[in-house]
DNA sequence: GCTTCATGTTTACAAACGTAGTCGATACAT
DNA sequence: ATGTATCGACTACGTTTGTAAACATGAAGC
């Protein structure tokens, strides 16, 4: 049975590894980028090959991530979510998961496994007084 | 082709979602739990048969994430691989994958995002100030 | 007008995943 | 002793993912 979408819905159809690359690549290229482009910036350093992409972009349209506009007889691909979007999407994702939503939870895992330098602690530290004025 | 693992190496055979459910109950029962006991614990609430708890046992032990220990007719599981350890090695994931390895960046991420609430962020402080001594 | 090349579409296929049923052995109740 | 409930092992099966080849079509060169 094919993952429905509700009624009206979007339903957020994860996006894989393999796919996550690829979406990287568009991001860096400003939603302008054909196939090659893609396979260039990516493909190559991945080993893909250039049809490997191509499936890849045409999975990622299907998901309604990317969208497709004709330029002659190729297409651009251009994201359809921002990767701030993304980026925040996946990181509450996984405070979900492993720290039950507290992403202070996570900062202090972080902190106490010697992930985050010293350089690291000062720069968070500059953060939170900015946000907190 | 199977994944590779570098030189002398166990690779680390990723954990799944429905896996990692599993492991949660097991981190839970501290290193004391049959098939029963899991499913009672995570089976049930997500609907699976207790066929299915077993399979996801199973995998596990494969993967060398948890150990069987025979207790009567039946079989005790416990984990492997402390849970601090593995929510550490997914959250380095994470990093890696999004913030370049900065986990300054996820923290910045978190905060503009307003993933952080005002308790969020004195608690971080809190805790920076403790690890900068 | 053909040949050739680039490009998206279709099809392929093995491995991993989610989910679960069946089987053979064994403990337990009667 | 015999039936029955239980347990791990084995098998199953559709879907998703990673990876890619085959194909159709249209452009571009000659």
């Amino acid at each position: 049975m094919p993952r429905k979408s509700s009624t009206t819905g979007e339903n957020p159809d994860r996006i894989t590894d393999a796919e996550h690359a690829v979406m990287e690549a568009l991001w860096d290229h400003d939603g302008n980028a054909s196939a090659q482009d893609i396979y260039d910036s990516v493909g190559a350093a991945r080993e893909w090959s250039l049809a490997t992409v191509k499936t890849l972009l045409s999975r990622l349209v299907q998901k309604q991530a990317i969208a497709t506009r004709p330029d002659g007889r190729r297409f651009l691909y251009s994201p359809l979510i921002a990767r701030s979007d993304y980026v925040g999407g996946e990181s509450r994702r996984l405070v979900d998961k492993l720290f039950g939503g507290r992403a202070a939870s996570l900062v202090a895992h972080l902190a106490e496994s010697e992930a985050l330098t010293m350089d690291d602690l000062s720069e968070i530290e500059q953060i939170l007084k900015e946000l907190k004025q």
